[in-house]
DNA sequence: TTTTACATGTAAGTCGTTACATGATTGC
DNA sequence: GCAATCATGTAACGACTTACATGTAAAA
């Protein structure tokens, strides 16, 4: 019953280049993957606890300092199994959930007077995220070298940076409609 | 604590046009608005009776035929208050879960054998989505008239378009890039 | 007459967010 | 010494999905 739990796959694919703890592995959805997936410590550490007691992955306690408990967590071969699998499964698509197209829904009028604040609004949002996306793929890809060794993390920026430009576009394209 | 209840304000947004059963409600997420918003009757039911607590609607009991009971939403000033404050709030926008992209992610290597078919099924999905949203709007939106009418729903579907092809040339692309 | 659509609910479970709670280490 | 960051958890709650449950009306 009930959702996909693809968080797993995710904390799967990120012990899967390198060993982490919890702590590492929420930081990552600030940075990196945070562009298209989201997940607090809160969910984190309960998962990791659970993916622990299906074998798919395993921790080495360690101690930093006095006192400081780490774990580091690992991927084990049954969890490099199921995720492989999840590769090849078959991909769903959640819709987005878009505030602003969802209120443009409802407005009938193409004279309300809610149109171009609403829409000028949306355009500062989306040029900022174009330009932070813009920057850190020329920070992240900036050779060949580093576009080969991570070249779906790069197929996928590239992908959130159209999805910018197509957005400002449209928007653009409304304004000369109203 | 916990989450936006967006779906209060598409419900209000729903019954402002036109009084409604719950069930007639549930069917526009088959169709119209179901392109960027779901909802099942079993979410929708319950939130009703919690909308109609709030004074934001109100209901008329009908019956149909010898004994079948239906049960009639409308809108009240105060819903209709509340839904006009959020259309004049910020928009926020949460990202899409798109397990295409999320996989994407995961592949590190452009050589890799799972590239190809994975792309091959996206295209498939999202031409087949655009062929669906270019008829659906043709259908909606042949004369101006009709545009006018209910202008943001056309912008909205016009967006979905849009979207769709800028996703097929990003697949496009991604072929000559491998 | 039989199937499809109309119509309304409840139950159980997972997902995800926000808040609560605690303590250690490192850099300034 | 103090602030920022590292580090790990739990609690409460709302959102959403899937399944269970029931019955009527209209159309084929």
């Amino acid at each position: 019953m009930a959702q996909k739990n693809r968080l797993k796959y995710v904390l799967l694919g990120l012990l899967k280049s390198k060993k982490q703890t919890g702590y590492d592995l929420a930081k990552s959805f600030d940075s990196d993957i945070g562009e298209f997936w989201n997940a607090n410590h809160s969910q984190i550490y309960p998962l990791l606890k659970r993916m622990e007691d299906d074998a798919l992955i395993g921790h080495e306690s360690m101690t930093v300092g006095q006192k400081l408990h780490k774990k580091q967590y690992f991927i084990t071969s049954a969890g490099q199994e199921i995720f492989n699998a999840w590769l090849k499964s078959p991909s769903e698509l959640d819709n987005t959930h878009d505030e602003f197209i969802l209120k443009l829904f409802f407005i009938d009028d193409a004279q309300s007077p809610l149109l171009k604040p609403m829409i000028a609004t949306q355009q500062k949002y989306h040029e900022d995220k174009l330009k932070q996306l813009t920057s850190q793929f020329k920070q992240k890809f900036s050779t060949q070298e580093k576009i080969d060794q991570s070249f779906g993390h790069s197929l996928v920026l590239r992908h959130a940076i159209d999805r910018e430009q197509g957005y400002s576009r449209w928007l653009e394209e409304m304004l000369t409609l109203i």
